[in-house]
DNA sequence: GCGACAG
DNA sequence: ATCTTGTCGC
């Protein structure tokens, strides 16, 4: 759990469009994951894992894994934290041979939207070498964002009529997006890049995959790992 | 030193 | 992350 460790797994990481769909066969499956904590016991938690279709967003395949974590978390290095548990379900996929595997995976976390470019979506995205999208609930505080600048810039005049806005930092940098996915909420989600996908592609699948502000990956894989949790304990 | 700090 | 049901409103 190092930074050193991230820059390294970051030489591998890739900010653009790279998968075969939309050139050879389409994007069909899209997977979500998420981990969920047992209130009592923190270190007891339910690793879950959502395939859907990405026309009609049906689930399509789901599994859960009860795992301890020992790991604790620390603000910029959740992927030493949860990844392991995402790959475990991955693998038990038979590493794609499934014919549910996942072409493209949404993470409950940040992609380069990071302190050090590299949050958890880059971090699974590298180690599975799997197409991911970063998906915040709340802003990262980097590179000079704030949430009083975000709501500026959405609320300014260029910006009111847009679905979504670019995140510059300080640097800048293009971190991501801040976008409001469902039309009652002024709360935005923050999309960020995280591996092997453009900015503008991943804010467009996040856009077709939102019946409410969180996409349906992320939200179905967070409903149902919940809901494991419950009845297993 | 002080404040901020994804899940 | 988690503690938490009903409830106000479109």
């Amino acid at each position: 759990m190092s930074a050193r460790v991230q820059d390294e797994l970051k030489k591998k990481l890739i900010t653009e469009d790279d998968y075969t769909w939309k050139t050879g066969e389409s994007l069909k499956y899209i997977g979500g994951v998420d981990i969920s904590f047992l209130k009592d016991d923190s270190s007891v938690a339910c690793g879950t894992l959502v395939v859907l279709d990405f026309e009609t967003l049906d689930v399509v395949y789901e599994d859960f894994v009860l795992v301890e974590i020992e790991v604790p978390y620390v603000a910029g290095f959740l992927g030493f934290r949860e990844a392991p548990v995402f790959l475990q379900l991955l693998e038990k996929m038979q590493n794609g041979s499934h014919p549910f595997y996942p072409q493209l995976l949404m993470i409950d976390g940040n992609g380069i939207l990071h302190p050090r470019g590299f949050g958890s979506a880059c971090h699974l995205g590298v180690l599975a070498n799997l197409p991911t999208i970063g998906i915040g609930k709340n802003l990262h505080h980097v590179d000079g964002l704030t949430n009083s600048r975000v709501r500026e810039l959405m609320e300014a005049e260029e910006n009111l009529n847009s679905d979504f806005i670019s995140l510059i930092g300080d640097s800048g940098n293009i971190l991501g997006a801040a976008i409001n996915s469902s039309r009652g909420s002024f709360k935005p989600i923050f999309v960020s890049v995280g591996h092997r996908v453009s900015l503008a592609s991943a804010v467009e699948v996040v856009r077709r995959t939102c019946k409410y502000r969180v996409p349906e990956p992320i939200r179905q894989a967070d409903i149902r790992s919940r809901d494991y949790l419950r009845k297993h304990h």
